[in-house]
DNA sequence: AGTGCAGTTGACTTT
DNA sequence: TAAAGTCAACTGCAC
């Protein structure tokens, strides 16, 4: 018989539009490792792998349909690989391009490392538009074009058997040493309800999608609630653009919305791009001038990490991150910035509790959007929030604030955004541990400083090479940049988003 | 009906 | 995907 080729499952845990999966052929050995060493990092946590679990079961029983089981091995990767090539004489690997955190890159080298020197042949396949070794972001929208365009992977209709596999049970989030992590309204893992969740989304709930995605109480229904799937790779972007074209050929007077969602999906590949471009973006500030900034301070950390910071709308979102696993893009936005500019704390502390918290952490994306909402990228401009604010923008008759903050519940409404004003203060509501409006004057004047200081802008403009968008400009601050290096004005169409 | 003025609104700039 | 500041135009109102 053929020897099997290994199609090793990472973060791609679907059947179609596989690009690995479509180029193993019929006898294929479909392996997925549980490394417990991922599963003890500072950014994982027992919700995200309670998730994967339910998705693990649920393509098992996609690939067993096919015609051959997935085969789930917990362990260290390189050794786990090493064991199933020579019992099942395998020298051929293929899985997908990860773009993944500092753990799994070294990881992955590792493995690149075994294969070379046992004359296994690993293949990495990309399965999104992110370009390894990309030598200039000149271009990459129109690669991303190509990639998009060139359709999906063939379907794979039946897998040879290649060996039996009796179904174990996959651990306990305690069983992994994963500290208990209660999330009682986490999405659920299944490629059910990935596909329902699409298919709901493409219908008429688009229809909400711009009007509904700042506010947290409707942006839990306009949104896509998309990311923990594409996340995992139960769905592949190239499948959701597809279905989101014909949607808009289906209904042509949702063509508003539809686009609107394809930026986002756009800027998806473009942060994780940035992240496949410099790994050291999860634990460097991007720009070296803001390195040592903020301070590490243990009880303004617990107390935004547990939602008690006494700004309700703050502490209201967080309480909801916390039960959820999910926030919309604003709200997320919102956090980071009171944590990084009110309570001065530093982007790797507070952007791993959140890590831990979203249940479609996404490197690539999340340690981007860290640093962009920190303002240590350098070449965006400063997005400093105003919770207070916020809640009345967002939250005008504060029903978010009280359905989260039960606390407050008793509270004059006219006060839910600022109990501390209130006559008779809510007695078990703590008082804000930051004044908002000192706190949020320092933090502008020492960041506005910082970008005025000697050598600050050259570094920016070096960022800006390697890093920004070329998609359009929309973003004075940093077309500032890019005109201080060029010494020209430039032609406003070949300038960035700010993104 | 015209004038002066405080307060508001919106566009644009600065941080 | 920000917010505050600035300035000019505008509005409502008293006289």
């Amino acid at each position: 018989m053929e020897h099997p080729v290994l199609v090793w499952f990472k973060r791609d845990l679907r059947i179609t539009d596989h690009p690995a999966l479509a180029a193993a052929g019929a006898h294929v050995l479909p392996v997925y490792i549980i490394e417990p060493d991922y599963w003890r990092l500072s950014d994982t946590s027992a919700r995200q792998w309670a998730f994967t679990r339910e998705a693990l079961a649920s393509l098992r029983e996609e690939l067993a349909a096919l015609g051959q089981p997935l085969l789930i091995r917990q362990g260290v990767a390189v050794t786990e690989l090493a064991r199933l090539c020579r019992r099942h004489k395998i020298t051929r690997i293929i899985s997908h391009e990860e773009t993944g955190n500092g753990w799994t890159y070294a990881r992955d080298r590792q493995v690149a490392a075994w294969a070379r020197a046992n004359g296994i042949d690993w293949q990495e396949l990309p399965q999104c538009a992110v370009v390894r070794r990309l030598q200039s972001r000149d271009g990459w929208q129109g690669a991303r074009n190509r990639f998009l365009g060139a359709g999906c992977a063939p379907e794979v209709s039946a897998l040879a058997p290649v060996c039996t596999v009796t179904p174990t049970h996959l651990p306990a989030p305690r069983a992994l040493g994963l500290a208990a992590d209660p999330c009682p309204h986490r999405q659920t893992g299944c490629h059910g309800a990935a596909r329902t969740t699409l298919a709901s989304f493409l219908g008429q709930q688009v229809e909400g999608y711009r009007r509904g995605m700042s506010a947290p109480r409707s942006a839990e229904r306009a949104c896509s609630r998309l990311s923990p799937y594409l996340a995992l790779g139960m769905l592949s972007v190239r499948e959701v653009e597809h279905a989101r074209q014909q949607a808009r050929l289906a209904r042509p007077e949702r063509a508003a919305p539809l686009n609107s969602f394809a930026k986002r999906l756009a800027w998806r590949d473009h942060f994780i791009q940035k992240l496949e471009d410099e790994p050291a973006l999860e634990h460097r500030c991007l720009h070296p001038a803001h390195e040592g900034l903020r301070e590490s301070d243990a009880a303004r950390l617990a107390a935004w990490a547990a939602g008690e910071t006494g700004l309700p709308f703050v502490d209201a979102c967080m309480r909801y991150l916390r039960a959820t696993g999910w926030l919309n893009f604003r709200m997320r936005a919102m956090l980071i910035s009171v944590a990084s500019y009110h309570l001065w704390l530093d982007w790797r502390e507070t952007g791993a509790h959140l890590a831990r918290l979203f249940t479609d952490y996404e490197p690539g994306i999340h340690w981007s959007q860290c640093q962009m909402q920190s303002g240590t990228t350098g070449i965006n401009t400063l997005r400093i929030y105003n919770p207070v604010k916020q809640g009345h923008d967002q939250d005008p008759e504060g029903r978010f604030i009280r359905s989260w903050l039960p606390e407050l519940r008793e509270l004059d409404p006219r006060y839910l955004h600022t109990p501390w004003k209130a006559p008779a203060p809510p007695p078990r509501y703590p008082a804000p541990i930051v004044d908002i409006e000192a706190a949020g004057r320092r933090a502008r004047e020492v960041m506005w400083g910082l970008r005025k200081a000697a050598g600050f802008q050259e570094d920016a403009a070096r960022i800006v090479r390697k890093h920004a968008s070329r998609a359009r400009d929309n973003d004075r601050s940093s077309a500032r940049h890019l005109r201080a290096t060029r010494r020209a004005k430039p032609d406003p169409a070949q300038l960035q988003l700010d993104l």
